[in-house]
DNA sequence: ACTGCCATGTAATTAGTTACATGATTAT
DNA sequence: ATAATCATGTAACTAATTACATGGCAGT
């Protein structure tokens, strides 16, 4: 997309995942924010402590967050929304999603290579990949018991809905592997 | 993974791809290459052309591809497989996948972000992804309709199966989206 | 003449990964 | 003691994006 003379940033997500997590619950450390990674968001987003430790940073500089140490405690660092990060949120959220995702699914690229449907190698790798589906469905299941277990609390919803979200998605992964070995 | 002195190097990707896209039909420019990432395989993996024409040197150095030249047509350079470069791309399928991928998907974060179920703002997101998702779901199926109508063509098999892949991951995520919406 | 596409390439920058590093605390 | 985890950070590198760049060829 050439603009003129301007020159157009590449997409950030990120900072913005970062606020969005500082929003669902305020006063939030590096490790802790590094931490949510690890769950529900990581379906959707993966990131590491060197690389969000250098962006909260960047995001303390830039006015969308603010440091706070706490007393006695020179080994923690918290965070909390500014004003101005509150609003790059929520214009965030607001701007349209102009263009779907790529699913970077290895395991489609690789049945993308066996060009014969007797190739007895799709039989190993779907069982491999069922595996691997049902090892995390039944993870997220838990959580889900865990979390919510059947009501959704006050100002989770979205916790809730990427969780359900995540486990739609696996299932219909599963249904499909079905499909194919047939 | 830490393991010992050895580094490990990063994840590879494109260049397996590449191998995939030359196995299916050989001799091929790299500009017909760029263009495989338009259709099926631009589900599950994206790449400019400013990435993919130093890849093929490297690919080259490697010996993993050979480049070759027509007489009269000093302007399309075509690439095929070597022997190593064939090998390569067989191991690379064998190797199994040892976790599932993230899917990056931007709307499923959005919505992570609101954090009451009557957010008004709901209600258009899920208008707007349903647009998107319809829109490429149709041109998925014009696609299928194009290149197969029915049956699979010998020696298609995996690009048939990314193709059928791409459609039933649409329309799974439109069957999400009514379950959202009441 | 101009627009758009074919075909290839490089330059500059940002994003993301792997590894290295330190010091404190907690469990076995 | 020593191993694991908490908590933060930096260094080195690779991957990927945006933009710049050139020359040819086809259509209007």
């Amino acid at each position: 997309m050439k603009v003129g003379i301007f020159i157009m940033p590449k997409k950030r997500t990120l900072p913005y995942i970062i606020l969005g997590i500082l929003a669902q619950k305020d006063e939030q450390t590096g490790r802790q924010i590094t931490l949510q990674f690890q769950n529900e968001i990581g379906e959707f987003w993966k990131a590491a402590h060197s690389q969000i430790y250098p962006e909260l940073k960047k995001m303390v500089a830039d006015d969308w967050i603010e440091k706070q140490t706490h007393a006695g405690n020179d080994k923690e660092i918290y965070y909390r929304l500014t004003p101005k990060g509150q609003a790059e949120l929520l214009a965030w959220i607001t701007q349209p999603i102009d263009e779907l995702p790529v699913s970077q699914d290895i395991f489609s690229l690789k049945l993308f290579f066996i060009q014969e449907a007797t190739d007895p190698r799709i039989k190993t790798m779907i069982a491999e990949e069922r595996a691997l589906l049902k090892k995390q469905l039944a993870h997220l299941k838990e959580r889900e018991h865990l979390l919510f277990d059947g009501h959704v609390n006050q100002g989770s919803y979205g916790h809730y809905l990427i969780l359900k979200r995540a486990i739609a998605r696996l299932k219909s992964q599963l249904v499909w592997l079905d499909t194919v070995e047939n």
